[in-house]
DNA sequence: GAAGATTGAGCCCTCAATCTTC
DNA sequence: GAAGATTGAGGGCTCAATCTTC
């Protein structure tokens, strides 16, 4: 019964804007602004470990691909939705705390691979734990029923922009009205 | 009936820690990537009109204000989830371009008011129309129904959270387990 | 020519310090 | 002393260019 934020945002522009339908915002405002709360939320626990939000994604994301816990930058750029000069960035801080290790990729000389360290391994293990603890805590509100639910809606939205890697399209790509579809315009 | 990557994160880690119960993380995973997505998605509009989503957010936030579409930068913040510095920022690039302007505050001389320009109050009234097709087109996977009940749940989420500045700790604080509670190791 | 990794420039953020006014 | 706005330092990101190897 509690109100947030996003219910005053709607109450404004149904006020300022009547003949605009803000529901979406119901939605996607939400979860943005969600997002940024977690963001700060979860940085308590990794910041006991000296890790940020990224080094622990790219620690995890090595650890749950199994032993011998060894992925491609290219992989691990997939996986966090990152640029391949971020993820540059995040291996040397990482490298530099002896956490992973880069070897050569004996297939491919373009490529390495990043290998967690027996440290890197340890430290993951026990920071995921906590991790989780700490993600259970901001679920309290909800109800096993409805976090099932929850899960549910958002990989119904988050799936097929997901799938447009490998199949193709199944959300329509933005029109813009300001420019002609022919392209006769093109002149200018 | 689609599957997406957290689905894929939840089964690497069931193999890897079947101690571990990782199921917060089909709430929360799937929260901070749309997001991401989200946040993709939605800049192809921003872009249209020279914007970004932080430009897009403080126009919007004035314009909803309703007139006389005046905020003091403080106000801003506290829509927006931002610093005080990153707030500075935003608004000398709005003024910049012409689209806000800065007055003195007449009630306190500390203070100043940021103010929409007719230009900008033109342009944030076109923009939001766009916004909310495109947002409409990212809610498509979703019905009436369904939209309802997700919005709902992540009411739940965020209420508790956004409570604690008016109100008092609707979420419990994290605990330190590497430190002693009543402060004994104080002595390293 | 394309793919994988790296580099540097530029951008927007946080954080802490500062200045003014309450 | 506290609150509001600004500033500068530092960090992590994107983007485009580069270098090597396929």
């Amino acid at each position: 019964v509690s109100e947030d934020r996003v219910d005053l945002i709607l109450r404004q522009w149904a006020r300022e804007r009547p003949d605009l339908d803000a529901s979406p915002m119901e939605v996607i405002g939400r979860i943005m602004r969600m997002s940024r709360h977690l963001e700060r939320e979860l940085q308590t626990v990794y910041q006991r470990y000296g890790l940020d939000f990224g080094l622990f994604d790219v620690l995890a994301t090595l650890r749950r691909s199994g032993a011998p816990y060894r992925l491609s930058p290219k992989e691990l750029n997939d996986w966090c939705m990152l640029t391949s000069g971020a993820m540059t960035a995040r291996l040397d801080r990482l490298e530099k705390s002896g956490l992973v290790a880069r070897r050569a990729d004996p297939g491919d000389r373009r490529g390495i691979l990043v290998e967690l360290s027996p440290a890197g391994l340890a430290l993951i293990d026990d920071v995921v734990e906590q991790h989780l603890v700490n993600e259970e805590r901001l679920l309290a509100p909800l109800g096993a029923r409805e976090r099932v639910e929850l899960a549910r809606l958002l990989r119904q939205l988050v799936a097929p922009i997901e799938a447009n890697g490998e199949r193709r399209a199944s959300l329509p790509r933005v029109s813009d009205p300001t420019r002609t579809p022919t392209g006769e315009s093109a002149i200018a």
